[in-house]
DNA sequence: CCTGAAGACTTCAGCCCTAAAGTTCGAAGC
DNA sequence: GCTTCGAACTTTAGGGCTGAAGTCTTCAGG
């Protein structure tokens, strides 16, 4: 077995905290304060994210099929979005959401079918089996959620989330443009 | 020009507020105040990778790059990590990383080569345009940064920074493990 | 009516990632 | 010292995504 000897290879995961005097050792002009408030909305994020993955594994299908429920969902009954509408809420191109649908629709999560009134639009439908995966997927959801949060009073819970709502809508402000693309993720 | 007639097809992208609506609409055991967070959360880091991404493209990379580029720098002076051990880091597979590697070698941000001492291994280097390019993205990010907390007080955003960064510690502790793949980033 | 222009979606080529197998080297036991 | 096991990285096959080109439909004009 390999020893952990050489100098190189294994220098122990940053905390967050060891994350950010690093950050200033090596950038003089960095605000800790700024910077602690970036570092651990993103190291949060990445983190519920990956929960959020394991969640959906359980159900049978992967975030990306969650998100559209969830936009679908969001429209309101009766559930129906075209595939570039879904695509644009979800910061996806079109041609993504094509192959997605396909999928979900083998699933028979949603179907897909041609406007009537105008052949050059299409629809996607939530089915009955959709919504139930949907609420399924809430049900876990809210569970992780309420536990991540459940060191906070209900004072700070709500200071928080009117923080955090304000921080959105500078940016949202700044970047009207409702789905530019992520170019990445993490 | 067609119409936005038609029922189904366009129903105004949902703001925050009416996302929240929404999901107590459809789903009656939800916790307001709790989606509140959890949904600015998401929103909110969304938006942030997209001006990350934006950033990061002005300078010729993309934001995968830059998240190397952070790694090793994070790693401190001589700025050297394996390829298995940035993996773990950044949350993907060691696969990747290989192919990651390559491209920013060819880009020359950073070197490869064997290690010496145990020929098994394979250092990752920051060569000095690696490092200046990581200072150029540092310069903007911090630009962006400063002005997204802009309208938040001193007082606030010291108290925003430590109810994250408990909020971080309750997922670590949960996730001990480092490199849980994050199987879907949005 | 026929034609041209624009919109909505799909198809195609190429890139990056994951999962699984393969390769190479180091460490321990006989 | 040879063999075997295990570790670290690379290679390969397949899936999802982007960007660009293509198809089909609708609308406006001549």
């Amino acid at each position: 077995m390999p020893e952990p000897s050489d100098a190189a290879a294994d220098a122990a995961e940053p905390s967050l905290e060891e994350q950010i005097a690093a950050y200033q050792r090596e950038f003089q002009d960095l605000d800790p304060q700024v910077e602690q408030v970036v570092s651990a909305l993103q190291r949060l994020n990445r983190r519920m994210n990956v929960a959020y993955g394991r969640q959906t594994a359980t159900l049978g299908m992967s975030n990306a099929e969650w998100e559209v429920l969830k936009a679908l969902v969001l429209a309101g009954a009766p559930y129906r979005l075209g595939p570039g509408e879904l695509a644009k809420r979800l910061g996806l191109t079109p041609a993504a959401m094509t192959h997605r649908i396909d999928r979900m629709a083998n699933e028979g999560l949603v179907t897909r079918e041609r406007d009537e009134n105008n052949r050059v639009r299409v629809i996607v439908e939530l089915t009955d089996e959709g919504r139930e995966k949907w609420l399924e997927a809430m049900r876990l959801a809210t569970v992780f959620e309420e536990d991540l949060l459940q060191d906070l009073s209900g004072d700070e819970r709500q200071l928080l989330g009117q923080v955090l709502t304000r921080l959105l809508r500078r940016v949202e402000d700044a970047q009207p443009d409702a789905g530019g693309r992520l170019s990445d993720l993490d």
